[in-house]
DNA sequence: TATGAATGAGAGTTCATTCAT
DNA sequence: CATGAATGAACTCTCATTCAT
């Protein structure tokens, strides 16, 4: 009965509604936040900003922590998705390591510089929920690099101090994108420089992971 | 005269309690934004924990933003003497930095680890004395890694792919000590463990300053 | 359409609550200014006054300054309103100064008495938004004075000193009003002595103009 | 044996220190209360000022306020001086009204401008001691113009309204003193509208007394 | 006497969250 | 569902006054 009603015109309108009012609320949520940072951003900034009332936010949101969980959820999604096709359609590990670097600057860094902010800028100190998903996000990017790096190791025939290495590069790496990215969002640097700073940085990262796998023999 | 009073015994005295209270106040506020960062962080519990007033806090720093910068800059300081001290210990330019990855770990991470929290664990999003202290303290390691950086491109008589690349791959090798350092003071591995991870990420930053700096084969 | 809602019964009971709110802190802040004044009220104390939050107050008003100067703007709309009646009715520019002066005292002085206080005993040192209204007060009053001069005068033929005269005068005849309501409000004199000195003080400025306009006889 | 200690030099030269320090502090407080204020000036600005320590302030004076009470109580007493010097050398009772108006702008308010401040600035608000003070000046100095009053009524052989009749009008004029004073030390004319402006202030002032006392017969 | 560090009550203001309508 | 007024705890900072030395 209650499924029946659903397909009815006005609840679809309303389920239309509803999704519509929620994405807004959420894309609201996200300017500010990369602009202003989570801390300076008031609820009820938001609500304006997505021409609501306060009370629909957190009709739609438990609470102001949430907001910044989805969207920092939905930045991480956005990010692996860019980096794993990268690794998916190169040639070799090796390969995709570098695409993926230069797509995480040119892409993510460029064409979601919010989510960026959001993802690299929200700092530790808020609430437990957000540092258990800051650590989650570590530790699944940790885990995509970690499996590249694994893949190398093998291509390259090497070993490793310990099993936990390769997610020890990860986590390495990760550091480099962040530090990196941070500065790229942060100050506006000139379009070659910041193609530069992308190059050089991925040069990096591609060094230590090659010495490492590298000519170990 | 005037100068001679200034040696009284009780002006002595006087100046010690000085001198401890204010340690008093800047060690609570150290413990305190180590544990549960600055903003969440009240004057009040600062006050209590150094057994003063909320009046004597005042009295001894302008505001709390005060307490933060004063603690940032002496970490920093800890920071840089110790690396700086390992790098002019070593032999060569590339031992260095491979000692100063130890100590940064081994030393900072492990004796100084309020130090090293207040270091990378506090935000941006403070006040703008505060965001520029932020910036310096950047600025001054990354100067520090890139000259060691261009000293050990000089030995290796290689070409870096401009004149601003050692201080990005400064910017990358702070990455990833900021990194790995927030893991390991947020994580309590078992020191077994922590021990394989300064190893891991010294190797990782080693190997990416030596693929980039020589075609050693 | 959007318009018909507005008008909805709820909304316009919503409405009038509102209204209603918002005139009893302004309520409680003017008889709680008048008694202690600005300084020496809190904002806390207006908030139980009117039997709401703090909370409540700072969303019915910007900060305590601007409860202050809303008081301020409405005793002085109020001041003039009954002064200009008195103006308006009377036959003669002279008869008009005087019943406005018998006004000032007997209706102003004594029925709004706590605005009277507010307009008069509040005294600078406040905000820059204050004192920019206070001078605008004293202006305003002023220009109204010297306009009546005016008439006073052509009426009466004479020439002043200067162009500037009729302001110099209005500023005496406010200082003589608000000396005098200062005492009034200050000083709980019987009745038939408040009489008393209304007419005197009246007596005194019609005389000081009336000798500078007019050898009139 | 205590008196006779009073004679050392020593206790001369303490005694000469004690007298300069007094004047010091009060000094010191003259010019901040007259710049910034009674309340926005802080007792430490006043050490800061005289050279002394906070303590100091409150070895010679009991309070903040009290600091407040003899300022105002010397500002009175010159003002006194400067009127009642006026009345003395006048021929006349008018002469001496006018002479003294004269005085009191060109003499007390340029020459004595802090006190002129303190007397007129300084609002009510502050605590019972002040307020009684406040009135008490105003007693004082209206007693001052009241006799004068009277004394011109007697020469000119007229009947007020009543007894208190010469009172009020003091009142008046002490009312048109304040706020032409206030308005002088405030908004800085030039001298040749300073000029215009006290003319025509006593001119009204003598006005309204002339005309009350005069054409009565 | 003189010092100045210490006090601590109190002020104004903010804002995440709730809930009656 | 949406609203937005109401809440009130929490926070930073000020400053007159005290008192051991």
């Amino acid at each position: 009965m209650e499924q029946a009603k659903k397909t009815t015109p006005q609840a679809q309108r309303r389920e239309r509604e509803r999704e519509y009012r929620y994405r807004t609320i959420l894309s609201a949520a996200e300017t500010l936040f990369a602009a202003k940072g989570f801390r300076k951003t008031s609820v009820e900034e938001i609500a304006d900003q997505s021409e609501v009332s306060v009370g629909t936010v957190y009709f739609y949101f438990k609470d102001k922590e949430e907001l910044l969980i989805h969207l920092f959820d939905e930045s991480l999604y956005q990010l692996r998705s860019i980096l794993g096709k990268e690794f998916e359609r190169a040639d070799s590990p090796v390969k995709g390591m570098e695409k993926a670097g230069h797509a995480f600057f040119d892409e993510f860094c460029t064409h979601y510089s919010k989510k960026a902010l959001i993802l690299f800028r929200e700092s530790p100190g808020h609430g437990k929920r957000m540092e258990a998903r800051r650590k989650n996000m570590s530790e699944l990017i940790s885990k995509d690099l970690s499996q590249a790096i694994d893949r190398l190791r093998k291509d390259a025939g090497c070993k490793f101090r310990s099993k936990n290495s390769s997610s020890i590069y990860a986590m390495c790496i990760l550091g480099v994108y962040e530090k990196v990215a941070y500065h790229f969002l942060t100050e506006p640097d000139d379009p070659d420089r910041a193609k530069e700073i992308a190059l050089d940085a991925v040069d990096f990262i591609i060094g230590g992971i090659k010495d490492i796998t590298g000519p170990a023999a």
